[in-house]
DNA sequence: GAATCGTGGGT
DNA sequence: TACCCAAGATT
């Protein structure tokens, strides 16, 4: 039996019952493989619940408010997919006339839809035969291969998918692709994968040779970054003072507490000397609230101190994207973990 | 084409 | 603990 006539022999029998592989919609299907995007199954599971239930079509998600789909969104991480799904529902509209596209062609178009996304929307819902190429191929195959090429360089991307290309079943498409992910997922899996009882055990290339934990290869990235934030909740009649995040960072578009960014890890004493404590708040009243939180995401670690400050002088003006709100509008913003983290353990009565 | 974009789980 | 990495895309 050939490599794929054995991986869909063994989806047949192992293969997960996952929601999204129950339908050929196209538009589910999408749904599904953005919320997947570098996300495990069981963390976005939820999330497709929630979109489902919330757009049942394409055409009503079109309609949504962005600010919604970012609060739905929220706590899943990678923000701008949300707003590129958004982005990809007006596009269906426009471009399609409301019916979402099956045609690699066409749905490699849409905002937030790389040739991960497209071959699998086209392999799964139209039997497209396009070989997906995530990090679960990438393990099985340079393991099964024994290829060594780093695959997180142009070159590496180019050979695997030609590979990808060479390895999959043409009368079964969108099942092979399933099934060698699953199978990446549940038995090649990046550390401890199952080789004993593998059904490639006798042909593995990577386990004849020993070098199973040492593929697939891949080149280091640069080490994170620290960055400190200092945020302040204050409070009057109005509600809670809240602040957009700008475009160019770090959740771009999210809403959090007003923030004075700094070079180092400050004491209290320290922070209200700075020039920029002053220019916002002036001589106030100051308390911390909780401990230094260490926040690590994929390129930096953020420390971030939470400070109440008690008596606000006259805030006015003080920053174009500063505003209050009101508790039910407070709860429909869209805040990153760390702001609502912090709003759950301290502001929920 | 390297750097960036979150959060959570596993070892 | 520190590191890896997960159904990647964009700039």
């Amino acid at each position: 039996m050939s490599f794929a006539q054995k991986l869909l022999s063994w989806y047949a029998e192992n293969g997960r019952d996952l929601p999204w592989r129950n339908t050929k919609d196209p538009y589910i299907i999408w749904l599904s493989e953005i919320i997947l995007q570098q996300t495990r199954v069981e963390q976005g599971m939820p999330y497709f619940y929630r979109f489902v239930e919330a757009f049942p079509t394409v055409e009503a998600f079109s309609r949504a408010e962005e600010e919604e789909v970012l609060r739905l969104w929220q706590g899943l991480g990678y923000y701008s997919r949300a707003r590129n799904m958004h982005k990809a529902a007006k596009m269906v509209m426009e471009l399609y006339g409301g019916e979402f596209p099956a045609a690699y062609d066409k749905v490699i178009k849409l905002s937030g839809v790389g040739e991960y996304t497209a071959s699998a929307i086209a392999s799964f819902s139209a039997g497209e035969k396009r070989a997906v190429l995530d990090g679960n191929v990438f393990r099985v195959l340079s393991r099964y291969l024994a290829i060594d090429v780093p695959i997180n360089t142009t070159h590496g991307k180019k050979v695997f998918s030609e590979v990808a290309e060479e390895m999959m079943s043409a009368e079964q498409p969108g099942l092979y692709n399933q099934a060698i992910m699953d199978f990446g997922a549940t038995v090649c899996k990046p550390r401890g994968p199952l080789c004993s009882s593998c059904i490639f055990r006798y042909e593995c290339a990577a386990l004849q040779q020993g070098v199973v934990s040492e593929l697939p290869k891949k080149i280091k990235g640069k080490a994170s970054r620290n960055r400190y934030f200092n945020y302040f909740i204050i409070e009057n009649e109005n509600g809670i003072l809240m602040s957009q995040r700008p475009e160019g960072d770090v959740w771009a578009n999210l809403f959090e507490f007003p923030l004075i960014e700094t070079e180092q890890l400050l004491t209290q004493e320290e922070l209200v000397e700075t020039d920029a404590f002053k220019q916002h708040f002036g001589p106030s009243e100051v308390h911390q609230i909780g401990k230094t939180v260490k926040h690590v995401l994929s390129h930096q670690n953020i420390f971030a101190n939470f400070y109440r400050i008690i008596k606000p002088v006259d805030l006015e003006q003080k920053k174009a994207n500063w505003c209050y709100y009101n508790s039910e509008n407070l709860d429909k913003l869209a805040k990153h973990k760390l702001i609502f983290t912090f709003i759950d353990k301290y502001m929920l009565n």
